[in-house]
Parts: structure tokens; C-alpha cells; sequence
DNA sequence: CAAAACGTGAACTAAAAGAGAACATAAGGT
DNA sequence: ACCTTATGTTCTCTTTTAGTTCACGTTTTG
């Protein structure tokens, strides 16, 4: 009945009447689904309004209306919604909870910190640790004789704490986010990869910032 | 009313837009019929517009509509997803589901089949195909290679269907369940490990029982 | 056997999606 | 009123994804 973007779009328009009541503007959808324009938006809009999702009232601002949604999604009843202090999770009902998808870490040679978040994954709450949490998806194959793929989605409980052994998203000089095993060895810190064929790499302590450790992994096999 | 492959192409449009909304493409129901071509998916679309099984907006991508099911196929309303044979899955609302967890199955040396399940976890509905599904716990190390370790939770969708280079649960002369690469060549089976340290097992087709193929995967770290 | 149902692959057409800019309208403040 | 900002609408382009059609061969079934 629904493309991926209509329903991601549709789905954000609830959570925000459901949350707050405001209704979202083109420019805020824009942002929640990683769109430059809000063309796109518009035209989604229109899809969503011509299959009987939404209805709008023509030229006003914010006033849309969510009519339905589609089968096998429980309205989000209760205004719910953001889990205080969170990266953006949204929590849906029954133990599952939204996490943000900050893009692609490199798991091989670190590539740029995080762009925003473009898009959301569910997860089970009993897989998300107590903190603020948020999802990646790997990509390079560093970790692999630790079984993380290229393209598992992997998710990270932020905060600086870590220790020696863990699993963490560590941040080089401010610029490269990695996904390594910690060690600490006193004034200076290790990034060890899993995989024959990368080096581990030793950095002076001020020169890596721990941006959070793994706590949980997922795979889709096709 | 309809042939085998019309009911279970319409099964499998049902269980998707129940399950998350977004309908089918040609090409993901090509793939869910274990076709080689979309031309034969829309001849069964049109025979299920035909008889009035389905609606759809003609031109349009991923505008189907289930309208009614065949006689004696309890419609899989909001509270499911998972089709007739269900082995005790239940959804919660937004995008969950709870699958029923059916004990430990060894990804090393068979064991003896499932005992009953004992408790549920809870998975993103996402995650989960159309049919059948249910959760192993691994244990053992012969997948290792693949990235599934001792300890993961599998996701197992449940049906005899599977093409060679599937991960599936097999069944090795009604008594040992087991988790392997699956390769058929013409009349013999080969399980294949994913450990140096294991051996490829062949076995006579008539021998190995197909239970269910791995669409999923999670892991905790603590 | 013949009809209907299936399966395949290729060529073609049409939507969906993303970007960017110009323009239109609504709302708020002074 | 007048100006300003926030918001929504349209258009044009490009790329990607999805749907349609056709020709031809195979299998199933009444």
C-alpha cells in the first residue's frame, strides 16, 4: 500500500501529533527523513493524501491530520514519545523502542564522524542499555573475527565510560569515528581490530575520545 | 478459486502490508515466490485483481490492497502477522513482534531437536519475513566464519523451502537439528560449517529435512 | 491432446525520489 | 498598512526504482 517513504513520513507525522500535537512543517519532515528539499515532501504528502493516510487542509500551514494508519501498525495512542535526554529515540509500545540511524562507521579504516541521523531502526528496549542510545550500520570488515559483518546495524549506548576489553565507537583526533576493541594501557590506548589483516593502532589517551560502547547487533540475512 | 502459487503469492502481500505497511515490490514478491522473473508475479497479480482478492492503483508503485482472503484462511488482522501454523508467535503493537525463543540449537555438533519454548523475545517486526517464525539460541561455534556466535539469537523462518548457499536449520534423519550452509547437489545435501575446524557433512536428500531458513540475527554485549 | 498455468529474459515505460530555485501565501509584529 | 519571516507550492532536471509487455518455452491438468 506504501512505499518506505510514505510510510516513514507517515509514521513521523503520528508520532508528532501523537507526542505534541503540533503538526510537523514541510521543512521539519524534511530534516526527519534526510531530504535537502521539501519538494520531495510535498510530493509525499500528496501520496499519502491521494491513498486516504492523511488529510490536509489546502494552503495553511501545519494542518495535517492523520486519518489511518496502515494494517499491523498500532496507532501511537498516549502522547509518548521522547525518552528524556535521548538522542531522539522514540519509544513505540510494547518493549520496543525507535533508536536514530547516525550512518554508516567504518568498522576498516575510520571514515568521518557521524552525519545526522537519516532514518530510524526498531529495536527490542531489552537490547538498549540504560543510557542514551542510538544505531550504525558497519561497513568495512575490521571486526569480522569478532562476527561483525559489513552491514550490520549495531547499537551503541553513548558516553565516555568504557572499559579495557569493550567494544567501542572511539573518536581520533576529534575526526574519524572507529569501531574497535579498547585497551588501556596507562598514558596510551589501543584500537584493535579483529581481522588478520588491520594493525592495532596506539594512540596517545588525549588523542582518542570514547563516544560509546556497543551494546547490541542485529543482521538481516536476505 | 485459486491455484496454489495465486494463494500463496496473495498469502504473502497479506503478511507484509500486516506486518509493517509497506507493500511488496514486484521484484521482493519475485524473490518471495523463488522466481527468476517479475513477468510471472504479474500475471499472479492480475489473476488476484481478477477474482477480487486484491485492489491496487494501477501505475503505481507498492499500491496493492488486500481485500479479502480465500475461504478458510483466517484474515491476519492487527493482532499478527504470522500466517496459519503459527508457532505461538504474538505481536505487541508498533512494529513488534514476540517471537517464541525454542531452546538452544547447535551451530557445532548436532543435537537433538527443539525442546518446547520456554520463553519469547521480542524482535522487530522488520526483521521477521512473511511466514513462520521462530527464535534459536546458539551454541557452539561452527558458524563462526559466517559471524554467528555461541550465545546469538537467531531468527528462523520456518518452511522447507530454501535454495542452495541458504543458512538453514536442518534436520538430519528426524533426530538432529542442526545449523549450516545449505548446498544440494542434484540428489545429495551437503551442511556446510562455517569453521575450519568442521567438516562438511553430505548427506541423501532423503535424509535432510529442511526446517526453516536464518532471516535474522541479534547479540548482546554486557 | 489442448488449455491453462508457469517460468524466463529482455526491452520498454512510468513512477518515485532527490535536488535546487523561484514564487506565493500566511501570520506576526510594528 | 507595511515589512518580515515562516511555510507551502511549483517547476525543471536527473537518477533510481518499479511496473508493463512481449515473445517463447515448459509443466500441469482436465
Amino acid at each position: 500500500m506504501l512505499t518506505a517513504k510514505q510510510q516513514q513520513l507517515l509514521l513521523f507525522i503520528d508520532g508528532r501529533l501523537n507526542s505534541g500535537g503540533v503538526s510537523p512543517s514541510f521543512d521539519e519532515m524534511k530534516d526527519a527523513l534526510g531530504l535537502k528539499s521539501k519538494s520531495g515532501v510535498h510530493r509525499l504528502i500528496n501520496a499519502l493524501e491521494e491513498r486516504g493516510f492523511i488529510k490536509r487542509m489546502a494552503n495553511r500551514a501545519r494542518a495535517l491530520e492523520v486519518v489511518k494508519l496502515p494494517d499491523g501498525i498500532a496507532p501511537t495512542d498516549q502522547p509518548s514519545n521522547v525518552v528524556e535526554g535521548n538522542f531522539g529515540a522514540t519509544t513505540g509500545s510494547a518493549g520496543m523502542i525507535e533508536l536514530p540511524l547516525h550512518g554508516r562507521i567504518a568498522a576498516g579504516a575510520p571514515i568521518e564522524a557521524f552525519e545526522n541521523a537519516d532514518s530510524f531502526v526498531q529495536v527490542p528496549a531489552a537490547m538498549v542499555g540504560r543510557g542514551d542510545c542510538y544505531a550504525l550500520e558497519i561497513s568495512g570488515e575490521s571486526m569480522i573475527d569478532l562476527g561483525i559483518l559489513d552491514g550490520d546495524t549495531v547499537i551503541i549506548e553513548s558516553g565516555p565510560a568504557a572499559r579495557s576489553g569493550e567494544i567501542v565507537v572511539a573518536l581520533v583526533d576529534d575526526m574519524e569515528a572507529t569501531l574497535k576493541t579498547l585497551r588501556k594501557d596507562g598514558r596510551s590506548v589501543a584500537l584493535i581490530p579483529a581481522n588478520k589483516d588491520h594493525e592495532i593502532q596506539t594512540y596517545d589517551a588525549d588523542r582518542v575520545q570514547v563516544q560509546g560502547r556497543l551494546v547490541g547487533l542485529f543482521r538481516q540475512y536476505h
